[in-house]
RNA sequence: UCCGCAGUAGCUCAAUGGUAGAGCAUCCGGCUGUUAACCGGAGGGUUGUAGGUUCGAGUCCUACCUGCGGAGCCA
């Protein structure tokens, strides 16, 4: 009867048959692949929570159900009843044999085939791309990253404070910001850090972090870049870049122990190596600027490095990928020249051409992950700073306000979900780990 | 923005300057245990665009468009 398994209840997951062995159950997907051999079929079925294998006998169902599942196209979808039995010739173990089916709607002419294909056109069908194993895979993984940040976080006492996404100025001054014309006489541009925000927010609660979009305008096209991501900053008063070290080791330590603990499964079908994340534990090496230069100049001399780097420079991708390489953990370069780093840093007082800040680079050449430091709290400072970098005087008057009012020392940083995300899963680019990757040159779908 | 590479069937790719082809997908047929199933048949093309060289261009030349990889910048 028409609807009579579209509205049937309860609906029974893939991912619990091994709970339902032995007993007719009702599963509601769509057609993963099929196989027919004459009077038997066998179509895959996925759900969301998995895929499982159904065996249809054309003995064993009505004709009109034989009819409608003997062509059926990939992707169709479809519900189906029948009983769960444990069978090693089924890929995953369990099968469905299937008594009854409903054809929700009959697709025809998928286009993502089981088959390769080129990253062109499956970026070109993102939307379709996220059913097929692999990426299903990495979002999982993504959903567990963010739920073990938000519960570290929130374990540490830190309070959830989001930041605007539309802001009247750049955060740092250097990078290009999209536009927004909506504001009556002043421009408005997307978020290129919560930072600021997290200062005066640090301010009010202590202990806080952002988690959200973040834009970035500049045209960077590498496996790195997205130019919409997602970072997560916490902040804190009353610490140091000696506190932001310690904190980011725990907090990537924890990551690292969720994703093992939670996604093997996801991470064996990636071929991730996972014997490279079980090392990730405290205390992560730190490495002066200054000895990161050595190394570097080193490195060059070794002839495994291009171009010598110089003291007083950012390191490059091939620069950041030696340092990490010469290390099994995340390494932690501490103490930049200012020069380099945003206005907002505070200095070594002991070597004030240094910023306080730190840069956490992820092991296997993924490069920065984490970025953060000590702020500076002096108000004049900041005065000074915010002139030397030509920055818009108003729209940080209520910046300024912080170093007024009970100014302390404070630090934050922040990471990039997607980096982190594709350093966990061991996969090239950081385009698959997010589920609508916005970068140059792509915007659909 | 700069450097490098590539655009041929829905997809992935072939084709010495000389008749545009294969696998997969699609459609039809066969097969009661398939594992990216297999076997047989059919349809499917303005070779990215515009110009040029040549008896003849998918192939050589020029410009443009689109995408990919990388750099700089950054997380």
């Amino acid at each position: 009867m028409k609807g009579s398994l579209l509205s049937f209840k309860p609906q029974v997951y893939i991912k619990d048959l091994s709970r339902h062995v032995g007993e007719e159950v009702v599963i509601k997907g769509w057609l993963y692949n099929s196989r027919s051999s004459g009077k038997i079929l066998f179509p895959q079925l996925r759900d969301g929570t998995g895929i499982v294998q159904c065996v249809v006998l054309k003995s064993a169902v009505s004709p009109e159900v034989w009819e409608a599942l003997d062509h059926l196209g990939q992707e169709s979808s479809l519900v189906v009843r029948g009983k769960v039995r444990e069978d090693a010739r089924a890929p995953g173990g369990y099968e469905i044999e299937v008594t009854d089916a409903e054809v929700v709607q009959a697709a025809t002419g998928y286009p993502i085939t089981p088959k390769e294909h080129g990253v062109e056109f499956l970026l070109d069908h993102r939307h379709l791309w996220i059913r097929s194993r692999r990426q299903h895979a990495i979002l999982k993984v993504r959903h567990t990253v963010v739920r073990a940040v938000r519960d570290f976080l929130d374990q540490e006492g830190f309070i959830l404070c989001d930041a605007p996404i539309l802001t009247p100025a750049a955060c740092e001054g250097t990078t290009t910001l999209f536009e927004v014309d909506y504001f009556e006489d002043e421009k408005a541009y997307l978020t290129q850090s919560g930072q600021l925000y997290n200062e005066a927010t640090a301010a009010a609660f202590g202990r806080v972090y952002c988690f959200g979009p973040t834009f970035r305008a500049e045209k960077s096209k590498t496996r790195r870049h997205l130019t919409e991501f997602w970072m997560v900053e916490p902040e804190m008063a009353y610490a140091t870049i000696d506190d932001v070290m310690e904190l980011s080791e725990r907090f990537l330590t924890a990551i690292v122990a969720r994703v093992l603990d939670e996604r093997r499964e996801e991470l064996k079908l990636l071929e991730r190596d996972t014997a490279k994340l079980e090392r990730i534990a405290p205390p992560f090496p730190r490495l002066h600027y200054d000895e990161a230069v050595r190394i570097l100049q080193e490195g060059h001399e070794r002839g495994a490095l291009e171009d010598r780097f110089e003291w007083g420079g950012d390191f490059g991708a091939p620069d950041e990928t030696y340092l990490s390489q010469q290390f099994e953990k995340p390494v932690m370069v501490h103490r930049f020249p200012a020069a380099v780093k945003a206005f907002y840093m505070a200095r070594d007082p002991e070597r004030p051409e240094l910023a306080l800040g730190v840069d956490v680079l992820a092991p296997e050449g993924y490069g920065e992950i984490i970025g953060g430091g000590e702020r500076a709290a002096s108000l004049e400072f900041l005065e000074e700073q915010i002139r030397e970098h030509n920055l818009p005087r108003e729209a940080f008057e209520w910046y300024l306000d912080l170093r007024r009012y009970g100014s302390v020392p404070h630090a934050g940083f922040g990471m990039g979900i997607e980096r982190c995300v594709a350093w966990l899963c061991g996969i090239e680019h950081v385009r698959e780990t997010i589920p609508f990757p916005r970068m140059l040159y792509r915007l659909r779908p």
